[in-house]
DNA sequence: TCCGATTAAATCGGACCCGATTTAATAATT
DNA sequence: AATTATTAAATCGGGTCCGATTTAATCGGA
């Protein structure tokens, strides 16, 4: 045991830190897709959204959350900044007026069409190892999140 | 070649996206953060700061930024509330007035040897990996910092 | 049926993150 | 030495993130 940046008395230092590895590696992409997006007039976030769009259509607020780790109070407003730039539809689900609906419209599916991402995935340096990274990094999320979920009832 | 998500044809998922895992696994530090500092008052990205400071006292706002990838119009803010909190100090530097030394006081050094970062490495629950995936993502850090930097300059 | 839960979004305030600008101090040029 | 250029922080506005609350619609038990 004892796997800590420090483990073995020294070594607390902020480049043995995976969270801050995490951290700064999200800033970097933020600032490599900023160009990209910058041309298309969405932010890295909207951009996100909109992926998670494009594999299943039609959500409510919660379900596209829950694809994204979000919840309304962020996501309201960046949903509605997406409606305003074309790109989605908002609208409250007649069977149930507490649901909003949101959908990608042609303009935002064809501006996916585009594959941005896939401009990136070069600047990445990772070669062969871009999946494994990749999963790697999911399951440390998935780890955390499922670690953090209020543990007090130990059923 | 064309290792992007999409490769042949289909798979442009989000769950293929590499920005994402690292967007949302940061989302996960944040949370599983979050009770730790709570408990002393601070936020992550302040506790970020702390850490880079134990390792070279005494630095410029800038040169603190650039362990952190970060510049003064963020660090500024964050860097009152430590000095407000009495985790560090902030003084213009007498030999050049445009720049502000920042260091640790006793009581932040005091905070930090609790180690609230080791708490966690469990929680990541990636076992022998977590060495191998921190460096990893550093590494994908770094490659997409200096392919960003306006390469319009090929030398 | 009616009224008290429960649920889904939205709203609000505080804290980052960043591009752009401003302020103040130092360096460089003439 | 005086003026200009450069540099370091700080400030400002827009866009996330998040805990807490509010609003509005639906559900459920008496």
């Amino acid at each position: 045991m004892t796997r800590s940046p420090k483990a073995d008395g020294k070594g607390r230092k902020l480049s043995n830190f995976l969270c801050f590895a995490v951290y700064s590696a999200n800033l970097a992409f933020g600032r490599a897709y900023k160009p990209i997006l910058d041309a298309v007039g969405l932010t890295y976030t909207q951009y996100i959204a909109m992926v998670a769009l494009a594999e299943a259509d039609d959500l409510t607020v919660s379900a596209l959350g829950e694809k994204l780790f979000l919840e309304s109070n962020t996501l309201t407003p960046i949903l509605k900044k997406l409606e305003q730039s074309g790109y989605i539809s908002r609208a409250r689900d007649p069977a149930d007026e507490r649901q909003v609906r949101v959908s990608l419209t042609k303009p935002g599916r064809r501006l996916l069409e585009k594959d941005l991402g896939g401009l990136l995935v070069e600047a990445c340096g990772l070669g062969d190892e871009f999946p494994v990274v990749q999963k790697s990094v999911v399951r440390l999320r998935d780890n955390l999140l499922r670690n953090t979920k209020d543990k007090q009832d130990g059923t």
